[in-house]
DNA sequence: AGCTTGCTTTGACTAAGATCAATAATATAT
DNA sequence: ATATATTATTGATCTTAGTCAAAGCAAGCT
């Protein structure tokens, strides 16, 4: 839309905080930000994490009058800042934006609910192997590649461990052990990088009963 | 909306299931819902419960084409059922309406949210607590009571234990135990009575730090 | 009443992950 | 290049909630 204006972030700068009034919402151009909620005993709860072409916030200007979260962008980012009031505006407007709106949003419930299902008693290492697959996932897609083949395949942890520990709701300690375990499923993990061998292999792992 | 055709559902009655084409969304007349996932390990998440005058499904009938979760009705209930298609129509042609249901859609997902936030590690006898909290708080709402009273208060919960546990995340036994913690701070839980000395005190107890 | 059935509580035990503490590796700065 | 800070790994121990098993209660039934 043609009114937004990019804005740039560096690594670590809140772009948004619990409470805060909630009149914009962003879409990523470049970089990563995270979405989370600092609870009361002073651990952090990662909501979600979005990069490039990924837009967040758009539920909030609507029906509540804050943010119900805080974000932080984690790598050095640009964002598009959209007003609030703006694409209110346009909605009422225009029924088709409206529906395309309720698809996306109903569509990140469904992100959300997934998020509890893993969040919950499922182990650790299954959790990080979820975590996993779902990387993969998105260079697949984007390289246009067949599902259907099972390279080894290389990727990148978008941003440090102790982020990722916490996208996954547990300690970095256990992140680490939980890499170890993986190590017999072929996936070795060097500094930011993370060489998978089969991510066949490792999403049937993450279906495993025990 | 007067397209809509009430239906009987009995205790334990399946109202839809995970995977189910989403062709048509609920609004409850009387008694008790659950939303809830089963895992791949058996065990089952609860998503939400519903009652009187709640709305749930909504989400589903736009973008997906099937339910992300199954739902059935844990006491013997009416339920108002619409039709997906007919109210997807009526959406395109009212933009007031869609907003409604944009915020609406909004506040379901700051709900989903704070499930999250609770079903994490925060320990057993503060999620209990948390959700006892919230039954204090509707009964207040409905008598149109003074927020900054507190009174000892007796509530019934909704539904038997075993779901309430579900619904937090725990073992029914694990649920008992939690209730035992309680018992110092004046809860008194009897049958699916519960008596609370101090709702304010509870509250202070929620946000506690260990 | 006495019996059955299903929910709830209690107890003993176990296991997964958190925490604490120390070391190693990496990155940043001088 | 060396020093300093940050992040990552490893080990030992502890806590919490899950599991298994048994007993206590309550409601409904014959």
């Amino acid at each position: 839309m043609e009114t937004a204006i990019p804005k740039q972030y560096t690594r670590g700068q809140l772009i948004f905080q619990y409470g805060d009034k909630a009149d914009r919402f962003f879409v990523i151009l470049n970089g990563w930000a995270k979405l989370y909620r600092d609870m009361s005993d002073g651990h952090q709860v990662v909501l979600h994490t979005f990069t490039a072409g990924e837009s967040f916030a758009e539920a909030a200007i609507l029906g509540q009058e804050t943010f119900p979260a805080s974000a932080e962008a984690v790598e050095d980012s640009t964002l598009l800042v959209f007003s609030g009031a703006k694409f209110k505006e346009k909605l009422m407007g225009n029924a088709q934006l409206s529906m395309q709106m309720l698809a996306s949003m109903s569509a990140h419930m469904r992100h959300l609910v997934n998020q509890m299902e893993q969040l919950n008693g499922r182990p650790t290492a299954q959790r990080l192997a979820s975590f996993l697959v779902g990387l993969c996932a998105n260079i697949n897609d984007n390289a246009n590649d067949n599902a259907n083949d099972n390279h080894p395949i290389n990727i990148y942890l978008p941003y440090d461990k102790t982020l990722v520990a916490a996208r996954l709701g547990m300690q970095p300690e256990t992140l680490s052990r939980a890499f170890g375990k993986l190590k017999k499923l072929g996936v070795k993990s060097k500094g930011s990088g993370v060489m998978i061998n089969s991510p066949l292999e490792l999403a049937k792992f993450c279906e495993e009963i025990e």
